[in-house]
DNA sequence: CATCAAAGCGGATGCTGCCTCCGTATGCAT
DNA sequence: ATGCATACGGAGGCAGCATCCGCTTTGATG
């Protein structure tokens, strides 16, 4: 009658079950077998056949940009815990950490997305988020500068870079410690003003 | 007779023309399409069949390492120059240089190098090179950190990951100018002792 | 030069995964 | 209960990987 007529006519029942079981499924195998797992054995798993998954999401960009938007809520989530931070040198470190975690969520994650940052095809689906987290590193990297505690010549951008990189890395195999490391390098090479040795 | 018993008994002639075909045909598409590209084609395009191609370079790495020891040739005589240079962190910075651009010789090489890198199944052919490199690379960071000019707590291994991401985004088709702020990045990061701003 | 066995060749083959198209089933409104 | 828009799903075409095996080529031998 009235409240189903949101907007143009109606939302049909088992669209939405698809959609929920292949979102369901594919973050699943992307946990399990990395980005570049088989979308026919999501698409089974879920009971569906291979052109319902491709109807929902007719790339795997696509399905990819979808299965993150729940990771980026949880990102989101972080980001209000870092935003209370009085440090802004520690609040940037804790982002970078976490857009890091963000991006090492399914190996292989960080090449997609690094094609998506790049091209500016508005219809890559990952491009938004990237834009997005671009920008929120540009506003620690300042907050940070503003206090003296990070070099000038250093952008949010170039922060984004580095993070993409040691969750590539991380992607890879790499043991804790290695990555440690490298991490430590990076923030040695954006601070100012501290850890003299 | 003689001359033809080297070693074992006998290399027949259409093995090498085959192999050096091979080679020829896969280096240009390795660098046309990436270490991704079809072996199909790069056997069709040599003038053999699929069979051949897998008996001479079982696996696609035996391939890659093969055509990549060309390269490796090419990184000793850079290798040769700047071990004539006088300020040791100017070698690391030009070894560093060097070792990105092999490693960015073709699009999506990092990964199986990491790989390599990473897994110590002797078996891979490419983790020889890389084990290789980063004895190499460690040389250079002592020969810097005596001269005062590097952290002491950066170790060969640090900036072989830091190559490898470097190598890794460029493959990605990102513009040079961010990757240059990436580079100045990871040098503030392992330097000591100088570049104040 | 003719012969022979070993060594190498290459294409046919089976498999997996991608993506599309379209006849059919399904759910919603009346 | 009926009609119709909407969505389903599997068959099918395509590309690439990797293997196997009957046949050719090659170099050695007399």
């Amino acid at each position: 009658m009235s409240a189903g007529e949101l907007r143009g006519r109606k939302p049909r029942a088992d669209v939405q079950r698809n959609r929920a079981a292949l979102l369901e499924t594919a973050q699943r195998h992307f946990l399990q077998h990395g980005v570049g797992t088989s979308l026919e054995a999501v698409a089974k798993e879920a009971g569906v056949g291979p052109g319902t998954l491709y109807r929902h999401f007719p790339t795997r960009e696509a399905l990819l940009a979808a299965v993150l938007q729940t990771r980026s809520e949880e990102l989101a989530a972080r980001q209000a815990d870092i935003k209370r931070l009085d440090d802004p040198a520690e609040a940037l470190e804790q982002w970078l950490r976490a857009m890091e975690d963000y991006f090492s969520a399914f190996s292989g994650l960080p090449d997609p997305l690094m094609a998506a940052a790049r091209a500016q095809e508005p219809d890559n689906p990952l491009t938004i988020p990237c834009d997005i987290l671009i920008s929120a590193t540009d506003q620690y990297v300042r907050a940070a500068q503003l206090a003296g505690r990070v070099r000038a010549s250093v952008r949010g951008h170039d922060l984004f870079l580095a993070a993409c990189s040691v969750a590539w890395i991380k992607g890879t195999g790499t043991e804790e410690e290695p990555l440690d490391r490298l991490r430590t390098l990076i923030a040695n090479g954006y601070s100012q003003g501290d850890t003299p040795a």
